[in-house]
RNA sequence: CGGGAGAUGGCAGAGCGGUUGAAUGCACUGGUCUUGAAAACCAGCGAGGGUCAUACCUCCGGGAGUUCGAAUCUCCCUCUCCCGGCCA
């Protein structure tokens, strides 16, 4: 969530910044009004209240000591109205203020590039020359290897599921084990959590409540499946205060994400790009403020080095604010190559989301005798599916085998 | 899914409807003592808002109610635990 009081001290440069999200002024400038009315209202509900409260304690005195109470009595009953009405007031400015402030992204960071979608992204850094090839380089889903089975996905499930095979599916698990153990070499304490999870969770890193449409929900239980292991493995944290000595917190956790891809209809319908489910190992950092910067950094070295230890051409991009997530206030992805398809596409994105997300999850830590919120930070180490069809796509020959990266070979 | 119990500060655990934001113990922090540590002793120690700082306000799972006054009484919801059934 929005940090209201910078909005109030300082709203000039929240709304240039959050230009850069497509925020409209209007909407800021009402969220200012009504907290500016909050606070106002909150201040002479909080006189009220302190009146009745000392009144009420002499009234205890009163009876105790055989005074006349009578009055007293009178004079608390016609206050309690007061009380109540300017309470349901108040009440109703707070609900009102939650329901704007839980639709206003993360402020983009200064460093973040002006923009207004995907194009506007900025090429940080290449790393690996594209392979080259002396025969036609196939897509995925033309290899006929018996690796991937989209039919039999549908028949169990429904489109953008897909069965894996044979060394396929050996491959995505040698994948999912060679990660945890790379991440954990860099410092990751390897965690795993629950795939469902409640609203609360679902709240605190900010997919609801402006996303629920994107979610699988489990019918009549309040509960979802996860999108992402962000969400269970940041809302770990959830609630608590930690001991400063305990950050930087480094966590990898394997799961499977469920997304309905809301919006996506047509949109990568072949291949196993864009799937309803699909393996991701993440890493999740919990930060003082001032190391958030330093560990972004490790985060996205971390998964470049993953994917050169692959031998996998990539290159870094800087998200534009157009691009960037609703929690983010700052995102670099990871494109692979992938040479069937000709292009580069994500196969990793690594954000830094300040104190957006600690904010509504009431994540903090004490310095010293204060307690200050954390910054928290999620990254793909990798989208395991993806990095499965660049292999595919990557290492395929001619006769339509496939190699193994040398680094798999001790995993499968 | 059937039967029972409960939800209070980091944990454990008190709390006749009125100086209880909450006893006590543990943990934690600072100090004394010690070459150092432990022990002992002294002191501090919930969260959020508000303020320059106080004051002050809110919070004892969540919501509604009774009352001048609720952690304490009533109702609803949620969750947890135990017993039984089912089961990886």
């Amino acid at each position: 969530m929005l940090d209201i009081k910078l909005l109030q001290n300082d709203f000039d440069t929240i709304c240039e910044k959050l230009r850069k999200k497509k925020v409209k002024e209007e909407t800021l400038d009402e969220l200012k009004t009504i907290s500016l009315e909050l606070k106002k209202e909150k201040k002479v509900l909080e006189e009220l209240q302190a009146e009745q409260n000392a009144k009420s304690k002499l009234f205890g005195v009163y009876a105790r000591e055989g005074k006349d109470i009578v009055s007293l009595k009178a004079e608390l009953s016609q206050n309690k109205t007061k009380v109540l009405e300017l309470n349901s007031i108040v009440k109703t400015l707070e609900e009102k203020l939650t329901s704007i402030a839980n639709e206003i992204p993360n402020i983009p960071d200064d460093s973040v590039p002006d923009g207004k979608d995907e194009n506007d992204n900025v090429e940080i850094e290449l790393i690996l020359a594209p392979a080259t090839f002396d025969f036609t380089p196939k897509e995925h889903w033309d290899m006929d290897n018996g690796w991937l089975d989209f039919e039999k996905g549908v028949k169990l499930a429904k489109s953008r599921f897909t069965a894996l095979r044979g060394d396929g599916a050996k491959l995505s698990r040698a994948l999912i084990n060679y990660m945890l153990d790379f991440n954990a070499k860099r410092g990751f304490c390897e965690v795993s959590v629950p795939y469902i999870v409640n609203r609360e969770t679902l709240e605190g890193t900010g997919q609801l409540p402006k996303f629920e449409d994107d979610l699988f929900k489990i019918d009549g239980e309040n509960l979802f499946l996860i999108p992402t292991a962000e969400v269970p493995v940041t809302n770990l944290f959830r609630d608590e205060i930690i001991n400063e000595n305990e950050l930087p917190i480094k966590m990898t956790c394997y799961s499977e994400c469920f997304r309905k891809e809301a919006g996506s209809a047509g949109r990568d319908t072949r291949g196993m790009i864009r799937q309803h489910q699909f393996s991701k190992v993440e890493l999740v950092s919990i930060t003082k403020p001032d190391q958030s910067e330093e560990v972004f950094k490790d985060m996205v070295e971390c998964a470049s080095d993953l994917l050169t230890s692959l031998g996998l051409a990539h290159r870094k991009v800087m998200l534009c604010g157009g691009d960037l997530g609703f929690s983010a206030a700052k995102t670099i992805d990871l494109e692979v190559w992938f040479p069937g398809q000709n292009r580069y596409r994500e196969i990793s994105s690594i954000s830094n989301t300040m104190d957006f997300q600690a904010r509504r999850a009431k994540i903090r830590y004490k310095d010293g005798k204060k307690n200050r919120l954390v910054h928290t930070l999620n990254g793909s180490s990798l989208a395991i599916g993806r990095t499965l069809i660049a292999i595919m796509e990557n290492y395929q020959k001619e006769d339509g085998s496939i190699e193994i990266p040398e680094v798999l070979k001790a995993y499968m």
